[in-house]
DNA sequence: CTAATAATTAGTACCTAGTCATAAAGACAG
DNA sequence: CTGTCTTTATGACTAGGTACTAATTATTAG
């Protein structure tokens, strides 16, 4: 009889699950009223498909990206270093998650790939600053969701204030890619070019 | 009669400032024991130096790094796009923050500028899935916290399924970064050289 | 139609991590 | 001893819940 017969509670609850998804931060009330329901009816929704309250969403989400926007812009290298001998060579490993890659294809963008291999690359040499010179950088095969990158770097040789590194990024031993830095350290004499 | 008596207030907000921004994720509770004091004390310490409360810096973590972590990682493109036309040139603008830059030297660290250039070139070539094959790329000058990226990307030509892009970024006119960039869209014939 | 079952709503006590306001105690300086 | 600064205590209130019980409303089976 009347109208106010809303969607069933499979629906609603499927729906529940793809706002929040998108956007974790409505507490009860505002979510109860999307749907015309109680806030009780919200509660007993968000139990039975284990969705914690606000307050912890906002903590998960703050601790979680808080993880990953230090590990990813602050760090001073990216993926983790496993060996490292300054001025000769250093090994780092990169898991790859779902954030560095695109939707569609799950194919990790390349600038994920050319940090792990600069940062290294960087860490390799023995010099208090550096700054990136020149690359020449090679991409040999797609990258995909997973894959656990393996990056060598080795410091190939020195000329003045002028640091030539190579580094080798492999997936399952195949090299995936390669690359040729040239680091400028501009200690005191930021001389000839 | 505890030797823990404790530093000046002054000090102590100092430390507190510190604690706060290194890990914001500490109650008052947990603060107050650390100094010794009670959790009214520390309270007016937070009053004193306007500190939000615990679940509004949870709030304002979540919400910024969101923000971050989208635009920066799940981003199609990094920097602000402002002009482009599919198949033939782009531009963006990437502002730096202290995020992206050491903290010694305050210069921005060289895989920034290459994510800017290289999510640029690919925004440009009108083609459902690119990957970065070859980019052969330069760094003419040092760039500090603040700079203000400006990246123009210019598709120059295609061979086959492969796209060449140039990209220039330069800071107030004056050319900061070049990089060419060679993409094979892999649309079917996945075919390697 | 009536009983059984499921879904929804209402209401209570309790919790955390605070807020604000007021009061009182402790330290020390002149 | 008084005055001020600092610290601590106390009570009342808040948001956004949890956990639970009880009642009401809808839907379905027989």
């Amino acid at each position: 009889m009347s109208n106010k017969r809303r969607v069933s509670k499979k629906e609603r609850q499927e729906k529940l699950k793809e706002m929040i998804k998108e956007d974790p931060f409505q507490n009860d009330e505002e979510l109860a009223s999307v749907f015309g329901v109680s806030i009780q009816t919200l509660r007993l929704d968000r139990m039975e498909l284990g969705i914690p309250e606000l307050r912890e969403r906002f903590r998960n989400v703050a601790q979680g990206n808080y993880e990953k926007v230090r590990s990813m812009v602050g760090a001073e290298i990216v993926g983790e270093l496993i060996d490292l001998t300054l001025g000769k060579q250093g090994i780092s490993i990169l898991e790859t998650d779902e954030a560095m890659t695109f939707k569609k294809t799950n194919i990790v963008r390349g600038h994920h790939i050319f940090s792990q291999a600069e940062s290294l690359a960087m860490a390799v040499i023995d010099a208090d600053v550096a700054l990136t010179g020149v690359a020449n950088i090679k991409y040999l095969k797609p990258i995909y969701l997973g894959d656990k990158l393996v990056a060598k770097a080795e410091l190939v040789r020195i000329r003045g204030n002028k640091h030539f590194v190579h580094v080798k990024i492999s997936v399952n031993q195949k090299q995936v890619f390669r690359g040729k830095f040239i680091f400028v350290s501009l200690s005191m004499d930021v001389d000839e070019e």
